[in-house]
DNA sequence: TACAATACTATCTATTTAGTTACTTATTTA
DNA sequence: TAAATAAGTAACTAAATAGATAGTATTGTA
């Protein structure tokens, strides 16, 4: 007697990428195991292979949804008509607070990473999805500058990386670091002092010097 | 006919330890083969066991050596003698040209965070191995404060980990970095602009506020 | 309602995996 | 120098691995 189960693709391409996501995310490619995907899904190993392909295929729609939702979050902030240190200080609360809540893309970048970038340098999908934030920070720092809070001739994608990593660097080696210093660096006070450390780094590099 | 090889265990435990760290930083714990290493060795896989006991405590020794390395390095650096001001420069600049001449470094400490540090938490070695640079910015910190030169109460902790952050953060995440903004920020120019903006970075933070 | 296309299941397979067994050869030391 | 100990080799194994085969069930549409 078989199961009188409705069929559903849409319902299952999600399941498979739910599961694929949890799994890249807490073992890397490497530690991965596809029959373990589908397990978590719940369901048969062959759509798996029916829907995306192969292993390669699935890791690389799991970064390209990852990238998706970042840039989809990103969008949504409004920064433009906030005075230049408020756009500042809510792009770095922005950044802390996004992989703090999505701490599988930080997994899944640095594992990339580990794979010097083999996937994502396939996707065009992902190399045209930009990061409004550069662009508007051109806008910010120029603003900030001509109103004299800013220092002058700030880099903006320097700036976008340097915002990201005080607070990605932070919550991704959050583990090693806690164990090396012996303090419970995922605490709320910890975190909260952290995002506070970091606004004041951006912004106090961000004053104009002397004068 | 048996080969007529002369045994050398320690060069063969140093052959296994340089394979593993290899293989270990290329592929993460996960996607690295224990066949593998002991071929790149040019051992028998047995000698690996014989030595080391399995994959997990392989990569345990693997660690503690990187992290014994880095000690080392930091420890051959004179600070003391320096100014508040060169001190952090030098501290800067150490800390990019460190991971940037050492990837496999940033690479195994990415993976261990992966697994959530399980293996460095067994290993007391590694605790005990404190970096002599926070309680020298310690110092150095409360110098440049008496001067005039550094802002008031600046958290030793949270300064170290933001000086490792914007140097390995760029280093670590370079390949996925580099395909988004469709710019080779591994140029020597690239690293040598993105080591200055790292110094202007920490030590802007660092100008004491107005006045 | 026929029938082609797609969703889905159960089962198989060649290879690879971490770790072992059984053995030989060189070195140390009683 | 005998016997214990440690270094080393070759071949094996049980389980896990990515992916394939061969089929059945459900759907949209001619």
């Amino acid at each position: 007697m078989a199961k009188a189960t409705k069929r559903n693709p849409e319902r299952t391409k999600e399941l498979i990428h739910k599961a694929a996501l949890a799994e890249f995310a807490e073992g890397g490619y490497g530690g991965a195991r596809v029959d373990t995907i589908a397990a978590r899904a719940g369901i048969n190993k062959r759509m798996l292979y029916h829907y995306y392909g192969n292993k390669d295929d699935l890791f690389l729609y799991v970064l390209e949804r990852a990238y998706e939702k970042i840039r989809t979050h990103e969008e949504k902030l409004d920064l433009e008509n906030l005075s230049p240190e408020d756009a500042v200080r809510e792009l770095v609360k922005f950044t802390f607070k996004y992989h703090h809540d999505n701490p599988e893309f930080m997994r899944l970048l640095n594992n990339e990473n580990l794979y010097k970038a083999e996937h994502i340098k396939k996707s065009k999908k992902i190399k045209q999805m930009h990061s409004p934030f550069v662009d508007l920070m051109k806008d910010v720092l120029k603003r900030g500058e001509k109103a004299g809070e800013f220092r002058k001739n700030v880099d903006p994608v320097q700036f976008y990386i340097t915002v990201a990593s005080v607070a990605y660097f932070y919550l991704s080696n959050v583990y090693t670091l806690s164990t090396i210093f012996g303090r419970k660096l995922s605490s709320k006070t910890a975190l909260e002092e952290r995002l506070n450390h970091c606004i004041d780094v951006i912004l106090g590099y961000l004053r104009p010097k002397s004068g």
